[in-house]
DNA sequence: GTCTATAAGACGATAGAC
DNA sequence: GTCTATCGTCTTATAGAC
């Protein structure tokens, strides 16, 4: 035991330059797209040689890749709000809220996925369909429910839910359109807060869930 | 007057030839952003040499410039629906309706759109802080007589907005996501009609316009 | 107005010293 | 694990014959 710290600084220390590169990479692909985005402005950004970048991921595919598998697996994690939920009222608005802190927090983390989505999602394809559809299937089961115990008003299910996804990543991935109709600033505390309870409550009450 | 057709059909081959490098440029760009457009791509795709394009649109920028404005010109244009209407539900409904054919006849083109207010409005940013604006500041002005006059719901307009533009256009730029969880088939012409009247009944209901 | 050939530069990726 | 120097390729843009 002449040197037990060694291995795991070096544990450490790749974690941490992952951690960076991916930081970096992010920031730089939601800005240009994956074709505009260039290794050497991600190096710059992290404050690593370029070369570096390959030392931890080979191309700039592979790296590409892990910055959008990442992103899915917050998404994942927000769509889970609706599972515990008794009915509309509790399992959309929590759902809302989840996806609006993640637009919120997150901009770039949106950009990307939906710069993927919109480009025909090369990587993410096999999660769309296996991951994706699951959780969508089993999600229109539970509005389908709610639809039948008469909590809310029959409407298509997946069209809610694309209107769901529509609203709350419209914050993210518009976000400079709508700072520039906010007068260049950005959205205050406020206007998050009204912002949700905004799509809150249109949603709710226009699918039945709360008194007109 | 020996040739008096000649100069005409100058101007023609130059109309065409535009077209038809738009056209392709639209498409290329809206598959692979602007960074990982090609000029050879588009060439092949509009069936000309490289150089040609060149001889039309200087640089690759002044191209894409002009999709971007084009793209801008159709939205604009579907924005007039809301000016003749008498209250929330024949504006908004019209509005919805253009929104969506615009989604399903030009895909391309608003991913073009959404990606270049992605990536900051590099080209549009004029535009946004002018004409986009003024648009904005009339129709929220509208909305709020609406309310005055009892026509709906106290909604905060700008937001109302962003839910009207965020439903419309996810269905062109998450096409491909929808498209994957409809079992890789496009909707269907009754499919858009479900998707339309489920957006028009529960933004509708939403604002307090349709009875719940 | 059309097209081939090519210049000039940027980019992803790697070799190899440290 | 870090970094400099560089290779090979791809891309924009242009020159110049037709």
């Amino acid at each position: 035991m002449a040197e037990p710290t060694r291995p795991m600084r070096r544990q450490e220390i790749r974690r941490e330059n992952e951690k960076t590169i991916l930081v970096a990479a992010e920031k730089v692909f939601a800005e240009a797209g994956f074709g505009g985005a260039t290794m050497q402005l991600i190096a710059d950004l992290a404050g690593l040689p370029k070369a570096n970048l390959h030392y931890y991921f080979a191309t700039k595919e592979e790296l590409y890749r892990s910055v959008v598998q990442n992103i899915f697996e917050i998404w994942l994690q927000a769509a889970n709000c609706f599972d515990a939920a008794r009915g509309p009222i509790d399992g959309i608005s929590a759902y809302i809220d989840a996806k609006m802190e993640i637009s919120r927090r997150h901009p770039d983390g949106s950009k990307v996925w939906a710069s993927e989505v919109m480009h025909g999602a090369p990587v993410l394809q096999d999660y769309m369909e296996s991951t994706l559809r699951e959780w969508t299937d089993g999600r229109v089961e539970i509005i389908r429910r709610w639809i039948e115990e008469a909590k809310m008003d029959p409407v298509d299910p997946r069209h809610l839910l694309y209107m769901l996804w529509a609203t709350t990543q419209h914050y993210a991935d518009f976000g400079h359109q709508i700072e520039t109709l906010n007068g260049g600033k950005p959205l205050s505390d406020r206007q998050w807060r009204e912002a949700k309870e905004n799509i809150k409550r249109v949603i709710l009450t226009g699918i039945g869930a709360l008194p007109a």
